[in-house]
DNA sequence: GTCCTCGCATGGATCGATTCATTCGACGCT
DNA sequence: AGCGTCGAATGAATCGATCCATGCGAGGAC
């Protein structure tokens, strides 16, 4: 009662099979143009016979490269990530390279144990949107002959090529925004500011306070949620009511799923008529921004664009090439949530 | 002028660096506990000093076994198949197994590649939502010895265990709530019937009217998108509001992505008044649907836990073991777009 | 007829790990 | 002193591919 663990072809069993040496099958594999037609036609049909897959690992052993990549993204449930993605799916499989796709979720053990599975299993290179400030162990990655871009963090960072949207004038152009709207007082519910992200938005936010010629320490009370998603927007806004009796006036949120979780506490807690005596700005301008009950004025990112250009730096660059570094602009997109709605 | 391309330290490096032998350090890395403590930091010491990462394609090819798991899903731009996602990543990560995540845009020959490319990467099972009804290729795989579950399809498939919904029940709770409004014309907005979601989801509707005493061929309009998408339902919505005039009193939407194109196109095509004047009802139930323009009555699926037990499946199943079958049951969740509306 | 060239096929060396039979040395026991 | 035991380290064989130097036979040039 032996169990039939079906064993896999190989290169020799198909050489056997076919009646010539194991170097010829490779090159029917690898370089069909030198094989003899006959010959060629022999071994290709041992090999559909066998239905012999080769073994990737072999392969990248001997030969050292495969054309693999990996990209780890924060929150694969956040569409802003999901659509990066496409962009480098789409700039990956014009070079018949293949993505590998992880989500970190914002945890650094996650993320150190997805970059050695990449590693170990020798990717090309890694599209990676850190969990920390310190990227020592990307340069290290690097530094093995791994080429590694940075993803959604700003250029500040020298020794690594970049993608990332201007997160500084995205805040600007946000608070910039609700200030022209009369308000004075904005209530940020940012993200905790070990991101670099959300330390730039913050940045931007104070200077578009002090363009108006109001002083940051007045206008702005910061709130960091718990998590990035509609779960601590809805938290972070009913801690405020409940601190205050009533929800703040003015409100930017991180991102656009932290928006949907301030609408969504709002609503539970005083209908549609507290919800839209609120200002709010999201961030990211994700599909469903302009389908929700009330909405949603956000900053856009070109998402799409920036897995494109991340893939393209990762496929064209040397390792120990130049380092380059995009940064795209954000542009924002007024909707009912901040205008135009009834009774305002 | 050469490049300088780093060359990985090897695990006889490591054994040179030490004054060990090879398999020395390969005893440190696998069965500590069998090299003496001298030794052993010793060894350890060496691999911090040379940054030494093992080699995965070489440890597969000769211990065979790695602990990957790959999985294709249709988009991974849809929050049913992320959540989905999830559950499997969460399931996985109990047995320290990793997920490699692809997404074949119901295209047979990107799910081809992907399929390939795991199984050259010699992933130890692949969990795979099937592009097309004809199974043949993953039943190859699985006879080469890789582990397959099929995900979202219904049980009908004998030879390939599965995980999915009953569809059927859920196209009968969507045409029943619709009926028992008072409506007697339903357009259902499906998929292509090369998909057998779409067509069990067909078959639940009729069912549905049958039982209501009446006649699906009077009943049922059917319409086929031409993506899965929210443009797929815009498009079709607006080819229906073209050809009648007025759009249909009751659609039916085989995802909620379709469903928020068809509010969307109504919308446009005639503000608010226009879209609350049609029943609409979605599929999926995924995070946004409540939180929409006109919340959206939906069919709720368990996501998460048919990723935790399509992975459970893969993980415990042996290869040629018993193949097993499960189905969950889905849900009616009514909102808005159904009822409650003003005016309604 | 001899010598070259050329196209095609060959088979051994190699990549970097694991595995296991073997060796080595220290120690305890009689 | 001799023998057996046992823990620890060794190093060669192995996995399945690629790469490359080599072999070989046919055909062309002189």
């Amino acid at each position: 009662m032996t169990i039939q663990r079906p064993k896999r072809a190989s290169i020799s069993d198909v050489a056997r099979h076919a009646g010539v040496a194991v170097g010829t099958v490779s090159n029917v594999l690898n370089r069909p143009a030198v094989v003899a037609p006959a010959t060629r036609e022999r071994v290709l049909a041992a090999i559909e016979e066998l239905s012999f897959v080769p073994s990737g690992a072999a392969r990248q052993l001997r030969a050292g490269t495969i054309t693999t990549v990996g990209a780890i993204l924060l929150d694969i449930r956040n569409p802003f990530f999901t659509d990066v993605a496409r962009g480098i799916e789409d700039r990956l499989a014009r070079d018949d390279h293949t993505l590998m796709l992880a989500s970190s979720d914002d945890d650094p053990a996650r993320e150190a144990k997805y970059l050695r599975l990449f590693e170990e299993h020798g990717v090309v290179g890694m599209l990676v949107v850190p969990t920390t400030p310190d990227l020592s162990h990307l340069r290290q990655i690097q530094r093995r002959g791994v080429r590694v871009v940075l993803l959604d963090v700003p250029s500040s960072v020298a020794e690594i090529s970049s993608v990332s949207v201007n997160d500084l004038a995205g805040g600007e152009l946000a608070a910039r925004h609700l200030l022209s709207l009369g308000h004075t007082r904005l209530t940020f519910l940012n993200g905790p500011h070990t991101i670099r992200q959300c330390v730039d938005r913050r940045a931007g936010v104070d200077a578009a306070v002090r363009a108006a010629g109001l002083d940051p320490h007045e206008v702005v009370t910061e709130v960091t949620v718990t998590s990035l998603d509609a779960n601590g927007g809805d938290a972070a806004m009913r801690a405020l009511v409940g601190e205050a009796g009533r929800p703040p006036a003015a409100v930017f949120c991180v991102n656009d799923l932290v928006a949907l979780g301030v609408q969504r506490a709002l609503r539970h807690l005083g209908g549609t008529e507290l919800l839209t005596s609120v200002s709010i700005v999201g961030y990211d301008d994700i599909d469903i921004a302009a389908e929700l009950a009330v909405p949603l004025t956000s900053i856009r990112q070109p998402t799409h664009e920036m897995g494109l250009r991340a893939a393209d730096l990762l496929l064209r660059g040397e390792v120990g090439g130049a380092v380059e570094h995009v940064v795209f602009q954000p542009e924002l997109v007024v909707r009912a949530s901040t205008s135009g709605r009834p009774g305002v």
